[in-house]
DNA sequence: ACAAAAATATGATAAATTTCATGTTTTCAA
DNA sequence: TTGAAAACATGAAATTTATCATATTTTTGT
């Protein structure tokens, strides 16, 4: 069994000039040290359960994580992803509504809980970090605006394509052009609303046809070009 | 031909303590009122287009509107809906992105403008006003994730059942229990994302059901559980 | 009021996608 | 290590949905 790493302090955290909390006082990163508690999360825990209520938010000091609703029929919907210096749990935060969406780690991950009091003392004193939750809250809201419309209109091989592009944009290609997660197919299909058959012979298809390669939950872009208009390949 | 409005006022907008506004100081409002704009718009005006840069929001007086993008094979999805007391165009003005969608009129409508100065004034001077935004733009993801799960995972029945759901919780039935907005076939099937010979003959099913009433653009919703679970009528 | 255009309607067919069945491979826990 | 479970894979059939063709009705501009 692994050792639970030692608690991360957000003076000494790498990923938060990447965050929110970048242009955040010394005196206020104090602060929010000294109120956030700090956990390690197994891959596939979950962190948060939709329907609840949540006191606080939740800032990825490592690891990759998923946010997903459960639809009528009890099938998985991934909504986004989340990894290191990004925050979760801020749109129910903000809403004071129910969570709208569970979390669960896609691997080993180390997260930190700011609570609801810190965070509103924050907004109010920080017009800085105010108006980047706004960006961050309207930003959100034109990327799931551009989901929709993907959805509604393109059909599953293009929709695949799509998301392979926006993992390799999230989670980034390592040396070898692999996409940097490992999902399985059939959380592939709960991104695109597809079976997870049909996301099997797609991969397959693509493989063929020589814009990606897979090896098991590892996806190499090879042509990436090729996956952004894959409804023309054949015209 | 329709003789322009009187220039409507802040002070006096009837739907002022339904919106956004309505926790502003009277010294505030004056200002709103002196740095706006406010124009009349024909049914189906574009008021502005995806892509472009906006410099401030719009508040609609009066009227119904609808927010869509263009789809890569050029077919409208419609994203949202607004009416009166509601604002439109501050998430790209907030996220200082270009607007992400487009926006027209469904019928007759007066919009005021406001600039994005006085805009960010506002949100500076007022934290009830931001805070307001921060619920707003939290809100609305909330909505949209909703609404991707249902695209994903819900079959076009469903989803048409859900949309005219919708409909009714936003402009509300009238004393027929009509919905009380007329959309042509080819803009609900552009909410659901199907193809409007669908949407045709589904209103037909629906009707035999008994589940709602069509007369041309009229649709009465004459059995809301029913339409609920329209999935589960025959079981 | 009238002609043209747009919207609505409906059937037949085609295409996309899911479901089901079944087999193989990989992963994981005892 | 091994046996069970989960994940992956593939074909065939069924289902859903889109497309095409065509007719009718409604709306709109002049």
């Amino acid at each position: 069994m692994k050792k639970k790493p030692e608690m991360p302090h957000c003076e000494t955290c790498g990923s938060r000039d990447k965050s929110v909390f970048c242009g955040i006082a010394s005196g206020e990163i104090k602060d929010i040290d000294a109120s956030k508690g700090c956990n390690f999360y197994n891959k596939g825990q979950v962190i948060f359960h939709e329907g609840n209520r949540i006191s606080g938010i939740y800032c990825i000091n490592k690891g990759k994580i998923k946010i997903f609703q459960i639809g009528s029929e009890g099938k998985e919907q991934i909504i986004r992803f989340a990894k290191e210096g990004d925050i979760i749990g801020y749109r129910a935060l903000l809403s004071e509504e129910p969570l709208s969406a569970s979390a669960a780690t896609l691997e080993e991950s180390t997260l930190c809980f700011i609570p609801k009091s810190q965070i509103f003392k924050i907004l109010q004193d920080n017009p800085n970090f105010n108006f980047k939750m706004l960006k961050l809250l309207s930003h959100e809201l034109g990327e799931a605006a551009r989901v929709i419309t993907d959805l509604a209109q393109k059909p599953v091989r293009e929709r695949l394509a799509e998301s392979l592009l926006l993992l390799k944009d999230t989670f980034e290609l390592d040396d070898d052009k692999n996409i940097q997660i490992k999902l399985s197919r059939e959380e592939l299909a709960n991104i695109i609303g597809t079976a997870t058959e049909s996301v099997i012979r797609l991969l397959s298809e693509f493989k063929k046809d020589k814009l990606i390669d897979v090896d098991g939950r590892n996806i190499k872009l090879l042509n990436i070009p090729g996956l952004t208009r894959t409804a023309n390949i054949f015209d």
